[in-house]
DNA sequence: AAGTGGTCTAGACCACTCA
DNA sequence: GAGTGGTCTAGACCACTTG
């Protein structure tokens, strides 16, 4: 891999493997080459290779373990699709929720959509509509916009519109970092029908940008949540 | 600095120079001495002190930059504070928050205290009591409980128990992560009459524990906000 | 015992900053 | 042009896991 691009070399290897994981040439659980394998099949030194290694890690994409080998994390399961799961029980712990997909349609972006994921006016969006439940009781209404260019064909994956790390595994989409905003506000006619509060109650907004590892926006989500007995939570890195 | 410890060099080294930073044996702002002469000072080899010098950048202990040097992060000013003030205006910006610290008691840990802070029975803990300001107008009061190990005197100090950054700087503590539990409450007639709400009105509850970056914890507050008009902002990562 | 990642060494050269 | 951190190389040895 020596090639005439002056970006480092440790980059170039990092994404070339990333591309491999993103599009499952390498499958979630199975081991990487070793070192030194890796090193030869590029063309560069251990060293090296090991640097892409170390990044691949930090971005969560594979897990090392001395004495037994470097594997590709699943990216569907676990903590890594729990961390956009802010609500929670008080210990931290799952609610269980279920996720009913209402609606799905294709449409131009809106002025704000653009504004929140980066793109140009009349770009087409998918804007889905769901319902969260803990157990068979809703408890939170989103409405999310996701680009259409990223998902070509979302309309036909209604099972995967609910979550983001599925709908993302399915389109080849490596989800990075996210920032949520909350505010609280009184419930609108509709809010209060689907969650079962009284109109005017006071439910928690919850406004939430996820980015893909590369940085670019993939969903923009507005949820309206009624927290009683539930928390939000939250790490300060 | 060969010494005997199997510990890995680079941890060792990485400890040592955050030490020099706590103390303030090394300033803020104040630049390091070049990685050859780090790794001559300490018996090792340039890789080495590079990956302490590494380590200590994620901690967000340094900052390095190409061709000018690596630098003493100023533990008490921008976002290194900022990251812990999560209520903000819509886009973000700071609501330039007032402090003004009510009380500060030094008591034996009660059961809970023991449990958030990993202390053990009885341990004496210092308790403070703060309302945070918009302007002049009150929007939280918190409860916080700190170690009084870790900041022996802090009664002294009343000026500086209004923020942890700075509590923690005096005291050569350096401050790591936190995570943040959000619920929402009816008022008490207390906190009513301190927010200028209505008894019985829909307050945002904020629980958080602070750990240096040891992983010790150092701050255990709860907070009750009147989130009109603001945002609560978390990052997902 | 063989194979893996983790640590450590000792250099070389490059890109950037600043006097 | 001198000095800095950033990249890259090419090894050695250690600690851990597994058969």
């Amino acid at each position: 891999m020596p090639a005439f691009s002056r970006r480092p070399l440790y980059l170039q290897l990092c994404e070339v493997m990333a591309d491999r994981i993103a599009t499952r040439a390498w499958k979630p659980g199975s081991a990487l080459p070793n070192e030194g394998d890796l090193a030869r099949e590029f063309g560069v030194s251990p060293g090296t290779a090991r640097k892409a290694l170390e990044r691949l890690e930090q971005m969560r994409l594979i897990t090392r373990r001395q004495g037994r080998g470097s594997f590709v994390c699943d990216l569907t399961s676990g903590e890594l699709v729990d961390r956009f799961a802010t609500i929670r029980r008080a210990d931290g712990g799952s609610v269980a929720a279920g996720v009913r997909t209402v609606e799905i349609e294709r449409v131009p972006a809106t002025a704000e959509e653009c504004a929140r994921l980066c793109l140009a006016h009349g770009d087409p969006i998918y804007r889905v509509r769901r319902v969260l439940l803990a157990g068979d009781v809703p408890f939170m209404i989103e409405n999310a916009s996701m680009p259409a260019a990223l998902f070509p064909g979302l309309e036909q994956q209604d099972t995967l519109a609910g979550q983001i790390a599925l709908l993302a595994r399915h389109f080849g989409v490596l989800v990075g970092r996210g920032s949520e905003r909350i505010a609280t506000e009184r419930a609108s006619r509709e809010v209060s029908e689907s969650l079962g509060v009284a109109e005017g109650a006071i439910v928690v907004v919850l406004d939430r940008v996820i980015l893909a590892l590369d940085g670019r926006p993939i969903e923009w989500r507005i949820g309206w949540c009624n927290l009683a007995g539930m928390h939000y939570h939250a790490q300060i890195t």
